[in-house]
RNA sequence: GGGCUUGUGGUCUAGCUGGUCAUGACGUCGCCCUUACAAGGCGGAGAUCGGGAGUUCGAAUCUCCCCGAGCCCA
């Protein structure tokens, strides 16, 4: 009889998971809330369609269905939705290279659905990836926020806050490029060499270092590095500014750097970005110095009209003039460009739209949330107590989500939609009645969209049912959000904000957050590190599962992981091992016709449940506090050591042999295997659905987790030293250099209780091995002392190294029946109970044996006749 | 410049509510083709736990300083 032939010799990944795929159903992954089990919400991340599911979006979504599926498992009804997170530049990039054009080549609606049609091909891409790793998505609860049918809510939330106070509009600094005549953001900034003069001249009995002289007519104040001895108590007196005339004040920073140009540094509006910071940082004036398109405004005075560089010749040839130009020397920069056009660009104030952020509001929210890892809340506070500006929502683009409102050409008045016409666009549609201050019926439509961060900011209300009603919705809140470290401060703070001002609470019970994933070279993955490795190449290699792995096991929740090939062969073989466990096993069950679940009796078995239930426990705990590596640590262990190196290898021969005792085993194992494909059903889905579905010819995924109550302490205690014996004397066996099958002599072993191994040992070892409750005659010698450091620590403190050092210095006899006290620096001390064991070592005593000790037990080898 | 995290055998990693002996994986060396598995089994070598100081009877673990790394932000 060969058991084998039962299943595949080779576990085939890529056939068995690809089987499994084709063979699950989208329907049993669907949240149902009217199950009356309890729910169990996910406010799962949208990601950006760029086409490529990457391999830190794997890590994030591992997490995600490792929890899906436990909790499905432990009855949740569980809603895992799938959302998308479309608007933003690097789809207008794409079009615009796709096609060959600029956004402003094609009408607005024309370029979005070029967008739209984009986006669409990469979420299909994204979603076939997300297919092969496995991932138990509700694809019935798909949101993707380009459609109407979210961005009515991202429009009606702008409402709301806006008629509540907590949207307004402001003046504030943007990248603005002059020759495209458009605010840009940070991303669209490119940034390149150049060679330039930093001008130094005298300023009112000051020597400034500056690159832009041409800001002169714009400057409002004079810095100084606290520090800078030269300029030590100018600190609030007021300078008057060169050809200009009006006065600025002297302030300290300490981002100033004394060693850069003279030390003194003239801050403009806006020369860069720490004039800005400067700016808001000390309340300075604002002096626009430049317009739209590039020309010096009114308050350059004479120099009104021309372009910047004329100005700039200008500047200089008049300085030189009036003999305040001290020198001039050649510096080079990174001077940022128009990633399109390469202008320089210039910071401009604009007109734009603003959230409040009322931050104590926000820290309590987050507050009651649960953070995993906990120290991520920190990092949020800091965050939150540290913001200085309102948020920024107002973008230049048009791939985003219209700002709707309107504002009357005559008299100015801002006006909104009524709720049920939303979505609106305000450069397409028109309001529906005249303006209600005015009666007027000339309107403009705001230009300007919304802020990507504004649609994905109220995920969660989508995912729970948001309509738009001050009640929180009938799903609300949801039980957890899964994200990144890297968008604390952005998608989460956000969220939390939103959440606060729409509903007034909190939006999660629990936010568990992933690290980075880091390349094999310990750096972020980059295109230029060339340290990218993507999903699929580990899929095509070693399969979803083998990836899946390495997403529990890869590192500690939360921590950053570093990208490992070796996790994942480890990953792969694992399986391999289990797969030649289970078809062992399998082949053995289907022996005979053991329909019936036999009792396990025998001590071996009753040994394995035991340590099954432990590892279920362990495992159990593990899940329910996501620390996933701990969950999948605790299975490799049990499967590997204990079930295949040490039980399968101890009752081996039981299983071949025609013993009535088989039946137990049998039975232990098919508990075994079955729980085991059960705690590896969240991690590793295809591999547990196929091992069970063979086991048992059902799914996985619709047993319940297991719950496996197995206290014996007797088997745990009686069968341990079972383990340990057969291990002992393998190992003894190698080193006298025999096959491990070779037979053995007479094997006694002194037990302090009697044991009934049902013959394994025997077999296991091919020895006659019996089990004695008496006494061997052997010579005891004794040889160190191990110590418990743990009683002696705590009870003797300073005395524990002198008591140490007393005991060591006792004669063997006392050290095997202690004293009641020991004499330390003359001081009689009593010898706290278990504060040491002696090491005992045995010689023979008029007996040809062997001896080998495993812990107190003596095992006697008689060398066979 | 700020915030948070982190630094453990050649490589990666666990432990980090303090208890003399530091976990595992990959690699490496030796022995073994024992009827599930050589992608395996058994055994070995290899770490003064980034450096320094402190607290303590006792520190990888707690405190401080220094050095390095990562992420986010300015």
């Amino acid at each position: 009889m060969s058991p084998s032939n039962q299943l595949p010799k080779h576990y085939d990944f890529d056939e068995v998971e690809t089987r499994w795929q084709s063979l699950w159903r989208d329907e049993d992954n669907y949240f149902n809330p009217d199950s009356g089990k309890p729910r169990f919400i996910i406010d799962t991340p949208p990601p950006y369609p760029t086409g490529n599911f990457h391999i830190g979006n794997a890590l994030n979504w591992c997490y995600i269905d490792f929890i899906a599926r436990y909790k499905r498992m432990r009855g949740f009804a569980v809603m895992f939705p799938q959302g998308w997170d479309c608007h933003g530049l690097p789809t207008e990039v794409k079009v615009e290279e796709t096609y060959g054009i600029t956004k402003n080549d094609v009408p607005r609606e024309e370029f979005r659905a070029m967008c739209r049609e984009l986006t669409r091909r990469n979420i299909e891409k994204m979603r076939e990836t997300m297919r092969r790793l496995g991932f138990s998505v509700d694809w019935s609860h798909e949101y993707i926020t380009m459609l109407p049918e979210y961005y009515r809510k991202t429009q009606l939330s702008f409402l709301r806050m806006l008629r509540a106070g907590d949207i307004y509009q402001s003046e504030h600094p943007v990248n603005f490029c002059t020759r495209c005549e458009t605010a840009i953001a940070f991303a669209e900034v490119s940034y390149e060499p150049r060679t330039t003069k930093l001008v130094y001249f005298d300023f009112d009995g000051i020597e400034i270092a500056t690159t832009r002289p041409e800001l002169l007519a714009a400057c409002v104040a004079v810095a100084v590095h606290p520090g800078d001895e030269r300029y030590r108590g100018l600190k609030g007196r007021t300078l008057t500014v060169p050809f200009f005339g009006h006065k600025v004040p002297i302030i300290e920073d300490v981002a100033v750097d004394p060693t850069f140009g003279s030390g003194a540094v003239m801050i403009c509006t806006f020369g860069d970005k720490t004039d800005v910071y400067w700016w808001k940082q000390h309340n300075l004036d604002l002096r626009k110095a430049i317009d739209r398109q590039g020309y010096m405004t009114a308050i350059a005075g004479p120099y009104a009209g021309m372009r910047l560089d004329e100005c700039r010749r200008q500047i200089i040839g008049d300085m030189q003039e009036s003999g305040i130009l001290i020198r001039q020397e050649e510096i080079e920069q990174r001077v940022g460009t128009c990633w399109r056009c390469k202008t320089p660009i210039e910071i401009l104030s604009e007109r734009q739209w603003f959230v409040k952020i009322h931050r104590d509001e926000i820290l309590d929210a987050a507050r009651q949330i649960r953070w995993i890892p906990e120290h991520m809340l920190t990092r949020m506070e800091n965050w939150a107590r540290q913001m200085e500006w309102d948020w920024c929502i107002s973008r230049q683009r048009i791939f985003a989500t219209p700002i709707p409102v309107w504002f009357c050409t005559r008299c100015g008045e801002t006006i909104l939609p009524a709720e049920d016409d939303l979505p609106v666009d305000p450069a397409i549609d028109a309001p529906k009645a005249p303006c209600p201050k005015c009666g007027g019926s000339e309107f403009v439509g705001e230009k300007d969209v919304l802020d990507t961060w504004m649609d994905s900011s109220i995920s969660v209300l989508h995912v729970t049912g948001w309509n738009g009603n001050e009640a929180p919705p009938p799903l609300f809140p949801a039980q957890l959000r899964p994200q990144g470290h890297d968008i604390i401060r952005t998608w989460a703070f956000y969220t939390i904000l939103r959440t606060k001002a729409l509903l007034g609470t909190h939006p999660w019970d629990e936010i568990l957050i992933n690290g980075m994933v880091l390349g094999e070279d310990g750096f972020k993955m980059s295109k230029s590190r060339n340290n990218i490795i993507s999903p699929e190449e580990i899929v095509n290699r070693y399969g979803a599962d083998a990836l899946r792995q390495w997403g529990a096991g890869g590192a500690a929740t939360g921590s950053d992981i570093m990208f490992n090939w070796n996790d994942v062969i480890a990953a792969s073989r694992f399986q391999t091992k289990l797969w030649n466990i289970v078809r062992f096993v399998l082949g053995h069950l289907a022996r005979e016709e053991t329909t019936a679940q036999a009792t396990v009796t025998e001590l071996a078995d009753r040994w394995l449940l035991v340590r099954l239930s432990e590892t279920v426990a362990e495992v159990t705990a593990a899940m329910d506090g996501y620390q996933f590596d701990r969950a999948l640590r605790a299975i490799r262990e049990f499967a590997w050591n204990t079930l295949a190196d040490d039980y399968i290898e101890l009752v081996k021969g039981r299983l071949y042999a025609e013993d009535g005792s088989r039946e137990s085993a049998c039975s232990a194992l098919r508990t075994t295997i079955d729980l085991l494909c059960r705690m590896l059903a969240p991690i590793v889905p295809h591999f547990a659905e196929e091992c069970y579905h063979r086991l048992t010819g059902s799914s996985v995924h619709g047993q319940a987790w297991p719950e496996l109550v197995c206290v014996d302490d007797e088997a745990r205690r009686e069968g341990d030293l079972l383990v340990q014996v057969v291990a002992e004397l393998r190992r003894y066996k190698h080193d006298q250099g025999m096959a491990l099958n070779a037979p053995l002599g007479r094997v006694t072993i002194y037990a302090p209780e009697p044991i009934d191994d049902a013959g394994d040992a025997g077999r296991a070892l091919n020895a006659e091995v019996r089990w004695s409750t008496g006494s061997p005659r052997l010579e005891q010698v004794v040889g160190d002392v191990e110590f418990n450091m743990a009683v002696i620590g705590p009870r003797l403190r300073k005395k524990a190294r002198p008591f140490m050092e007393a005991v060591r210095a006792l004669p063997p006899e006392l050290l095997t029946n202690p004293p009641a006290t020991v004499t330390v620096d003359g001081e009689e001390i009593p010898v706290p109970p278990d504060a040491f064991t002696p090491k005992i070592t045995y010689r023979v005593a008029g007996e040809e044996v062997d001896v080998i000790s495993v812990g107190d037990v003596i095992v006697t080898i008689g060398r066979a006749a």
